[in-house]
RNA sequence: GCAGUUAUAGCUCAGUUGGUUAGAGCGCCUGGUUGUGGACCAGGAGGUCGCAGGUUCGAGACCCGCUAACUGUACCA
């Protein structure tokens, strides 16, 4: 052997980007609304389901891993059998696989919920991650817009109970088919491999409206923008009247869900899909409005485009309006926070037959940020607990018999397990946000008393405190009470306004 | 993917036209106080200056390549 230290490999400590852990408090607030919200899914009848985080690659859609980038956009591996499995990348196209799959038992139209976590192999970026949350609602089986005015209503219900205000957030809502109305009037409807191409350019340009404005959206449709960076990107190459158009589309939301029907109505007049659209949300705004929902909660925005891919009729997006200042003073918006749809397509790739279905996700991830921000988290806080602190070894059992009846009483409470001396304990405490110390040394003992010390008066009091003798000497905000009373002692401090939150 | 910016202690950042042992604040640890949080005082640990090459007597700084992060943009089921 050299004398040389042999360089043990220390691996970096660290996380790939787009993941994140998630501490304490955020765990407990994440609970509360994933809790919150389904309450809410529940007393609109949905049925809880869970399916596994792995599928087939081939059932989660188009996203088949190849030879040569065999992770793009998934997360993917190859079983024993070399048949590729991913990490799902949303809740739906699971449900789609399970109705497929156990079509024939299940009670139709099928409402079922789920939560959990999904993965995107993309690039994260300030509100996105490569693992988050989703929280799914879905009626498969049923053509009805019925179906989907609901899934509105009871989005617009979860937001309220998660103590967002009304006209703090907005459900908007189109409908894929007027869309395609539009495409229809400057003639991009056709089957032919150009007018597909246009087709995406031109939905991509008007979902960025609210981004880049019209102007930038404008460009888009046209010869193409360049970014602040320099980068440039190729537009739609529409002629000018088309793309007058496609402005006064995505521009003909009016205050009432009514007049934007009017507006759109004659905009995409003599096109049969178009009006086909437009009939559909005429019959939500018919039963949202019965039902007392306004345009401040469920709005039609001819703006909204909600990807590219397998929605075939309204899709909707909630978004938050209000915006407040980050660190640096710049204004934040966090906007859409979830979407949704009717996908009548999707069950279709495995049954043959054409399912229809509609949808709503909300990023769960995303309103937590959002929330957090707002300071709105409600159920968040748990006390910490009581700390036990042991001051002679050999009395170990005792300052667990202390601990097990304040739990008996439902007081959060632990002796501290560490080997360190009393300054440590205390200093332990102070940093856990302990409210109250439990101190029962040799002098307590002699007299059947114990000592508690509360930290939340202490530290008030430490503050008129200079002189460190005085702080030590004066044991400030501790009483000595007999042990018998520790239970009821302690529950008469907590219950004390200082300790409320 | 494309473009721009950046990379020095756990964090936030200094580091002069290239010059000796790379600093500060905050945080962390220890002691002042073997039975007490804070404040204060004293001390301490912690850095291959992102990686690899080059220019130079000499590089944290200059040049080339790579990597990563950040921002914008594209894509987004």
């Amino acid at each position: 052997m050299s004398k040389k230290k042999q360089k043990t490999f220390r691996p970096k400590a660290r996380l790939p980007r787009g993941f994140g852990d998630v501490n304490a408090h955020e765990v407990r607030t994440m609970a509360a609304m994933i809790k919150t919200i389904g309450e809410v899914y529940e007393l609109y009848g949905f049925e809880p389901l869970e399916t596994p985080a792995l599928e087939f690659a081939e059932c989660l859609g188009k996203f088949l891993p190849d030879a040569d980038r065999p992770n793009e956009g998934v997360f993917a591996l190859q079983d024993d059998d070399e048949q590729w499995m991913s990490l799902r990348y949303d809740l739906t196209a699971p449900t789609a696989r399970f109705v497929a799959e156990n079509y024939d038992a299940l009670a139709k139209p099928f409402r079922r919920y789920q939560t959990g976590t999904v993965w995107r192999n993309e690039k994260p970026g300030p509100g996105r991650f490569r693992q988050f949350v989703q929280f799914d609602a879905d009626t498969i089986g049923s053509a009805e817009m019925a179906a989907d005015a609901e899934l509105a209503m009871m989005w617009s219900d979860v937001m309220e109970k998660l103590d967002i205000a009304r006209g703090d957030y907005v459900i908007r809502m189109n409908n894929r088919k007027i869309l395609d109305g539009v495409l229809d009037k400057i003639n991009l409807l056709g089957d032919d491999e150009a007018s597909a191409a246009t087709r995406l350019t031109v939905m991509r340009a008007m979902d960025k409206l609210d981004r880049l404005g019209s102007d930038g959206v404008r460009l888009l449709l046209g010869e193409g923008r360049k970014d602040e960076s320099g980068d440039y990107t190729k537009g739609a190459q529409l002629d000018a009247a088309s793309i007058d158009k496609v402005i006064a589309f995505v521009e003909a939301g009016k205050d009432t869900n009514k007049a934007t029907l009017t507006a759109l109505a004659e905009l995409i007049a003599g096109s049969e899909i178009g009006e086909a659209g437009i009939a559909e949300l005429a019959e939500i705004d018919v039963l949202t409005s019965a039902a007392g929902y306004a345009e401040d909660r469920i709005c039609f925005d001819p703006s909204i485009v909600r990807g590219l891919g397998y929605y075939s009729g309204p899709v909707m997006e909630a978004e938050l309006t209000f915006e407040i200042k980050d660190e640096k003073g710049n204004l934040v918006r966090f906007g859409s926070v979830g979407g949704g749809g009717r996908y009548d397509g999707l069950v279709a790739r495995f049954k043959g037959i054409e399912i229809p279905a509609t949808g709503i996700s909300i990023g769960v991830s995303r309103l937590y940020a959002a929330l957090d921000k707002l300071g709105k988290h409600k159920a968040a806080s748990v006390r910490a607990p009581v700390i036990i602190t042991v001051m002679d070894k050999s009395e170990r059992a005792t300052y667990q018999q202390m601990a097990m009846d304040l739990r008996q009483a439902g007081i959060r409470a632990e002796v501290y397990m560490g080997s360190s001396g009393m300054k440590a304990q205390v200093k332990y405490a102070d940093k856990r946000g302990a409210p109250l110390v439990v101190i029962q040394g040799e002098d307590e003992r002699a007299n059947d008393e114990i000592t508690i010390k509360d930290l939340v008066v202490g530290s008030k009091a430490s503050k008129d405190i200079t002189d460190n003798e005085e702080w030590r000497t004066s044991q400030v905000a501790q009483i000595t009470i007999k042990s018998a009373d520790l239970v009821s002692k302690i529950q008469e401090i907590l219950a004390k306004p200082h300790h409320q939150h």
